[in-house]
DNA sequence: GGGAAAGGCAACTTTTTGGTTGCCTTTCCA
DNA sequence: TGGAAAGGCAACCAAAAAGTTGCCTTTCCC
């Protein structure tokens, strides 16, 4: 049971995860967390990376689920969703708990 | 400051959520995660993959530092390890934090 | 109105990744 | 002691990812 739970909640936490899995994008996540949308121009400014790269990566955020964006005149402003953090943080506790539970379990194997 | 730690952690857990970043890694890692050390065989029998593909998932997963392995006899045994867990956590947890002030600083402002 | 700023779209290149097959070495145990 | 089990190593392949350049559209505002 706990079990199928993981497994169900590693599907999501798959894409999640990979999303995360690069420095560009957890810096992009990190400069949205500060709760201020941003313009993708401002994003990349201040980076190496093209506007075009900068682009395709917020893309990957967004299919992730992990930012939003809505267009403003001329600008697409980007802003974190922090629900989709809670999934990843679910899955973490989960294997974490998991582990836990083996040591415990080991302790009184051994204790007995 | 705060935003020197999110960045310095950053660059550790891009690393940890890129490992992650897999189903098939993502399952490893659940399976190790009861505690049981497994070898490469038993990881592999059961999946669809072939022991190749499992291994080098499993070196993928000990280069990011979230499994051990050692030889016993002619086997290959892989487990858990847990605090690597922890740095992904401590990143989340900064990120949703450093949102949680944003709302807050925002909603003293509306209420001002 | 017209130039500049913001950005979408598409083609293209280069690396990386996930996976395979084949072969060799080490270890186990009947 | 000799086959079978476990697995390392290397070459190879295909698809996906990361990034670039070029060009076009929309919006702003002097």
């Amino acid at each position: 049971m706990s079990n199928v739970d993981t497994r169900v909640a590693g599907r999501d936490a798959a894409a999640l995860f990979a999303a995360l899995g690069d420095p560009t994008r957890l810096s992009l996540l990190t400069a949205l967390s500060d709760g201020r949308p941003s313009s993708i121009s401002s994003l990349s400014g201040g980076t190496e990376l093209t506007r075009q790269a900068v682009t395709k990566h917020l893309t990957v955020l967004e299919r992730a689920g992990l930012v939003e964006s809505i267009k403003v005149g001329r600008e697409s402003h980007y802003s974190f969703r922090r629900d989709r953090i809670d999934i990843m943080r679910a899955y973490l506790d989960g294997v974490s708990r998991q582990w836990d539970d083996a040591l415990e379990r080991l302790r009184a194997f051994v204790e007995r």
